[in-house]
DNA sequence: CAGGATCCGTTTCGATACTG
DNA sequence: CAGTATCGAAACGGATCCTG
């Protein structure tokens, strides 16, 4: 394992979204929850103030991780989903799942299948073909 | 892939890490270049202002990820090293890496092996393997 | 009424200066 | 060297206010 990683990974617009709290949950909760209207996203468990979400939801389609665009058959509500860059954000964020998972949950659950590291691989795919036919549902 | 996660998951003491800019550099630059002083977190290209280094450094203790030290061989510089904790984070770093690699890299570098998910577990476990070993040495 | 934008008091940041 | 103190600037967050 002698590859050697450039200082500047993990500096560049990653921090953008993964040094940010909001941009995560957003994430997350597209991603995971299928969240997709303003709407959706301000009720999050957290409780984002909309200038936030507002504001993060700008910065996560300048960066190109979300589009922004209507559903066919309403034309009033925007809807935001998740590109390609964005869902590949997948194993980024399974990955803090898994560690807040295993280090701060105050009950057990059975999450210890991902334990191997195949079926860990899987699930993050799993995550990924879920997302990806749920926009092919919206926007069709 | 039925299962589900907790709404809580990411929630916890994880978005205090992950979502804050400094506490995953810090963790980067512990993990994958070896820094364990107060220089040499503070010389990051980043330019960390001392106080808050300080901060994240207490809030990175208090979580459990890291602990501060002595040298055997040196009582006065504390020194800073990676709990096993602080090592399950390696695959959300490299995670981030490798997405930041593959989404804001302007020139290309031969990461294209890990591509292949076999590839990506092993290096992610070498790296977390190099790091214990650097614990070992430096405590020993 | 959804989908934000604006205002404003409070918290946090970040750069530098300073101390044991 | 390893942090702490200070202070102006920026960001937060929560409430309210527009606009189609």
């Amino acid at each position: 394992m002698k590859k050697k990683f450039r200082s500047s990974c993990l500096i560049a617009s990653a921090l953008d979204l993964i040094g940010d709290k909001w941009s995560l949950l957003i994430i997350r909760d597209m991603l995971l929850f299928k969240k997709k209207t303003f709407k959706d996203l301000a009720e999050s468990d957290e409780g984002v103030a909309t200038n936030l979400l507002s504001s993060r939801l700008k910065l996560l389609e300048s960066i190109g991780v979300i589009t922004k665009r209507k559903l066919p058959e309403n034309k009033k509500t925007n809807i935001y989903l998740l590109t390609n860059k964005g869902i590949d954000l997948a194993p980024i964020i399974m990955e803090v799942v898994i560690w807040s998972d295993q280090y701060v949950r105050e009950y057990n659950e059975d999450m210890n299948e991902y334990e191997n590291p195949e079926s860990k691989t899987g699930m993050i795919a799993g995550v990924q073909e879920a997302y990806k036919e749920f926009v092919r549902k919206t926007i069709a």
